[in-house]
DNA sequence: TCAATCCGTATC
DNA sequence: ATACGGATTGAC
């Protein structure tokens, strides 16, 4: 056989097996499945008809994982159903390999997830990927260990320290689904409340979510849990478990041998069984709203999740959220909140120190510029062997342009977005909407003059403990964050967020520098300011044991009252007042679009916009433009279902690079 | 008149 | 991405 020949008869060879192969019957029962492609563009954002060979019957189940062709190249997809029917005219390609048989995508899931790539202008694609953690064989091959029974009914517990908590709990009993927005009570008991609700709603043998934003809340909630319920009842899902360890849980899950889940934010897709109840602690951290695209915040999944299914829907925090606010607002969830007498006995006694308070004239407190108030409740705390704890703000906030005279925030007069003023430029100019502001005047001062506000300037952790000689200081922040200090005299520094649980409470806790968080260059500062206050505040013993809080910021601001009064209702009322005057989220939805300028310009020529839509910028962003999109909360849908449209279409026509999208961002400047 | 090539569109 | 169809272009 000669070489050419030879090489002939194996390429004859192979086109055979090929066909034999290619000569395949579909199965005869349900012979199409549908199938969510896992593909990044836009336009193929919708199911795919494939048939199931007869040899894959048993293989591509609703919720398994295979792999199809798709114009060519092979995708991974998940099935979504078997039918016996398509709606496609043209001729169905078979399924080319069934990759798991394990129905990780529930049909909740599945819809849930839909849902939220809608409401995002994003794909479910990429929502699946948020949803469903990568496969790990090996693991998928172990069998699950079925979760302890819980059938003991929890005790209502401190929860009857509010007036509608018993009556939640009740309706979480009954299966009937409230929505509760629980302003919880300051102190460490609300875990322990937490698990009460947990245990309540798996006594009723329904499925828990617990959604937290970081690991030390996850921890705090895993321990109060498992003193309520076992360790063996339910799975801690995070994202530093490790890719073996995350598959192994989120299995137990989802074939339902466990019926409860803590974890962070991705935990809200968790394949819970028959849920019957989504808990979010502290959704006001910008932790919960995740990084990736579609860009989904756990609080909206949560709301949507619960709303879709019927579940009941915890959200609870020491503060209130604007986003919490409108929720009672609109009627869609009803408060859990104790009366005044209750918080008058459990919270701490709060004392401003206004910005022109005195400073301490002892030396060492003067180098650390602590006002004299602050020092004095300090020195009594330490006297009576109790810990202080000091919160100061971390370097590097983005300086804002504020008011010389007042403070106020600068906003552009025309949208309200921030001013800022661009390298080489005298006059300030809007970040959103790229107006110059030449001549403004401030709306709660009548000021003319704006300046930088330097924010940051962080006082060290020994600059601190010189003012009070032989204590012992500890600090707890940036990449070494402690989560408990024992009783004792001591003086803990600690930034936002990473202020440590001491047991029995801190004697003291000072608010140092108040107004540099309340004037970050971000539309938050004043909501996240007063959500670490509140946090920081909370670690004090109560009044009546003699907590003291100390905050150093002006008196007369309307966020620095509600903690004197311990009112974070009213100051979460009037900042939804304030972002509805100004038209922030959450009283607008509010789109931002980043991307190079072409293709920004390009999909703001596309894109057929509702008719209320207002369109600010494009105006400089770093090294590419931003543009802003908003509507009345009304047509959110309208505004997704357009900027998907014009994305579609873009991507089927291979015109320039994506434009980012999202929506009410956590983080807007 | 026919084939090679280009462009736009669908992808099951 | 790739494949396909229809239109366009260029050589005979």
């Amino acid at each position: 056989m000669s070489e050419g020949t030879e090489q002939l008869a194996l390429v004859g060879a192979a086109r055979q097996r090929k066909s034999r192969a290619r000569v395949r019957a579909p199965a005869s029962s349900r012979p199409v499945a549908t199938v969510a492609l896992d593909v990044p563009l836009s336009h193929l954002d919708r199911c795919f008809d494939y048939l199931v060979p007869a040899h894959l019957d048993d293989t591509v189940v609703p919720g398994g994982r295979v792999r199809v062709r798709l114009s060519g190249r092979l995708v991974d997809g998940f099935v979504l159903a078997r039918g016996e029917e398509t709606e496609h005219e043209g001729k169905l390609a078979y399924v080319d390999r069934a990759v798991s048989a394990e129905p990780v995508l529930t049909p909740e899931v599945a819809a849930l997830a839909r849902d939220v790539a809608d409401r995002q202008a994003g794909t479910l694609a990429d929502v699946l990927r948020l949803a469903v953690p990568p496969r790990h064989a090996a693991v998928e091959r172990e069998a699950s260990t079925p979760a302890a029974d819980v059938s003991a009914p929890a005790d209502a517990g401190s929860w009857s320290r509010y007036p509608t908590g018993p009556s939640f709990l009740d309706a979480v009993h009954r299966g009937a689904g409230p929505r509760a927005v629980w302003t919880a009570l300051p102190g460490a008991t609300w875990p322990a409340e937490v698990a009460v609700a947990v245990q309540t709603a798996l006594a009723a043998g329904r499925g828990v979510i617990v959604v937290a934003p970081d690991a030390r809340d996850v921890a705090q909630i895993d321990s109060a849990l498992a003193a309520a319920v076992g360790t063996s009842a339910y799975v801690v899902l995070q994202a530093e478990l490790g890719p073996a360890e995350r598959y192994r849980r989120f299995l137990a899950v989802s074939r339902g041998a466990v019926r409860a889940v803590v974890g962070t934010r991705a935990a809200v897709f968790a394949p819970v069984h028959d849920l019957g109840l989504v808990i979010l602690w502290d959704s006001g951290d910008d932790s919960l709203a995740e990084p990736r695209a579609p860009y989904p915040h756990a609080r909206d999944v949560a709301v949507v999740r619960a709303h879709r299914s019927g579940a009941a829907l915890l959200l609870g925090d020491l503060a209130r959220t604007p986003e919490e606010q409108a929720l009672l607002a609109s009627g869609w969830a009803h408060a859990i909140e104790a009366d005044r007498a209750t918080v008058r006995a459990c919270a701490p006694r709060v004392e401003v120190a206004g910005d022109d308070a005195e400073v301490a004239r002892d030396p060492a407190a003067r180098t650390a510029r602590l006002p004299s108030l602050a020092w004095r409740r300090a020195k009594d705390a330490l006297a009576a062997e109790l810990p202080v704890l000091v919160q100061v703000p971390r370097r590097g906030y983005l300086p804002a342009l504020a008011c010389t005279q007042c403070r106020a925030r600068a906003a552009c007069p025309h949208c309200a977005g921030p001013l800022a003023l661009a390298s080489g430029h005298a006059i300030a100019a809007c970040r959103w909407c790229g107006r110059p502001a030449g001549d403004r005047t401030c709306t709660s001062c009548g000021g003319r003059s704006l300046r930088a506000v330097a924010v940051g300037a962080m006082r060290t952790a020994e600059e601190l403990g010189r003012a009070f000689p032989g204590v012992p200081v500890r600090t707890s922040g940036g990449d070494k964050v402690l989560s408990a200090v024992p009783a004792g005299r001591a003086l803990v520094v600690a930034t936002p967020g990473a202020e440590p649980v001491a047991s029995g409470g801190y004697g003291a806790v000072l608010l140092l520098d108040g107004w540099a968080l309340l004037t970050r260059a971000d539309l938050r500062a004043t909501e996240d300011a007063l959500r670490r206050w509140f946090a920081a505040a909370s670690l004090a013993r109560s009044a009546g044991d003699g907590g003291r809080v100390v905050i150093v910021a002006s008196s007369d601001a309307v966020p620095v009252q509600a903690l004197a009064r311990w009112a974070p209702q009213r100051a979460a009322q009037w900042e939804l007042d304030d972002r509805a005057a100004v038209g922030f989220p959450p009283a607008v939805r509010l789109a931002e679009l980043t991307g190079t300028a072409p293709d920004l310009t390009d999909l703001l020529a596309t894109v057929q916009l509702p008719r209320t839509a207002e369109v600010l910028g494009p105006a400089p962003f770093g090294d590419i433009e931003r543009a802003m999109v908003r509507v009345p909360r009304a047509d959110s849908a309208d505004l997704a279902v357009a900027l998907k449209a014009a994305q579609g279409a873009r991507s089927a026509r291979h015109d320039g690079a994506a434009v980012r999208v999202r929506f009410d961002p956590a983080d807007l400047a």
